[in-house]
DNA sequence: GTCTATAAAAAGATAGAC
DNA sequence: GTCTATCTTTTTATAGAC
């Protein structure tokens, strides 16, 4: 397949930028385009429709998941405590395309859903061999989108409650315990 | 304080509805008017403004939290189980309410942000002396959050991947004897 | 590929009748 | 208190020039 346009990558990157920073509500096609510097035509020579823009980042997404899911399947320290401290977001472009995905789901956009389900399938898969049983799957699963879930929370108010540092050491240290 | 208007409280539940249901952007004042079964000019009586209608879904939040905190302090069971049990949401209306500012906090809606930091901070407060330390209050807060985040993307969803019945006995379990 | 111009619908809000 | 009518702006989308 042949590279991207320089222009749809600009208009895509702004597109979920705007679902991050100000929300669904303001993440239209003329804010992106604007956001972009390029016209509304210019736009929606790219993306023939809103539609056809939340799919994209949705495919954007499913492309970072894979790789993700073959690092922790690598990692060093293993994949539990990989899993979790990963959970903590930094702004990484897995992070970026989750949260807006989860801006589109909580808007009610079906494959944006399924798309959040999938990916959650996928670590599902890929950590249950390193823990004891499903309970403790399931404990590593909510603990990770627990953390998730504040980051996605706290991406433009005030610094969130989530762990780091030495927190974040002691945290990963308490839950491998229970779970292995 | 007089008891609301029965109009009032309709309106207010149709856009708690709306939000949850259909997210942010379908809960527009014309869809809460229609949906409660007045007119535009009826709803923009009570709450005459957009803002105002979202200011009013934060307090009734509020209430309801009072007197979840004031249920977790004298739960039979103790304060995490209780806490941890009804973080599985039943769709009673602090549920409900808790989803709808969620909508709104991640269309960035200030007041809503602020107002699930308080929240948070209340449940800190009413868990601290029920666990072993502050990794351990952070761990019962992400399980928590995560129970919560799954639920809120499984609203209009396939069931939700979320433990119920003796996974979610188990999954107590494992985190009480982690936090104690 | 990218632009301007424009249409059609929906959103928030105002004015005033009843 | 509740309604209809109307206005303004925004949002999605189309048409067609360059």
């Amino acid at each position: 397949m042949g590279r991207p346009p320089r222009a749809r990558e600009s208009v895509l990157d702004a597109f979920e930028r705007l679902l991050i920073d100000d929300g669904e509500r303001a993440a239209t096609m003329d804010a992106a385009a604007r956001a972009a510097g390029v016209s509304k035509g210019g736009l929606l020579y790219h993306f023939a429709s809103k539609d056809a823009l939340e799919q994209a980042l949705l495919e954007r997404l499913a492309a970072l998941v894979d790789a993700d899911v073959n690092d922790m399947a690598t990692a060093p320290e293993g994949a539990v405590a990989f899993f979790l401290r990963t959970s903590v977001m930094d702004g990484d472009p897995l992070d970026r395309a989750l949260i807006a995905a989860s801006r589109l789901a909580q808007g009610g956009h079906p494959g944006a859903g399924e798309a959040l389900r999938q990916v959650r399938s996928r670590w599902e898969q890929a950590l249950r061999p390193h823990v004891r049983d499903e309970i403790a799957l399931a404990l590593v699963l909510l603990v990770s989108d627990g953390l998730y879930f504040n980051n996605a929370l706290g991406v433009s108010g005030a610094a969130g409650p989530v762990p780091r540092g030495t927190a974040l050491d002691a945290l990963v240290a308490l839950v491998e315990s229970a779970v292995r």
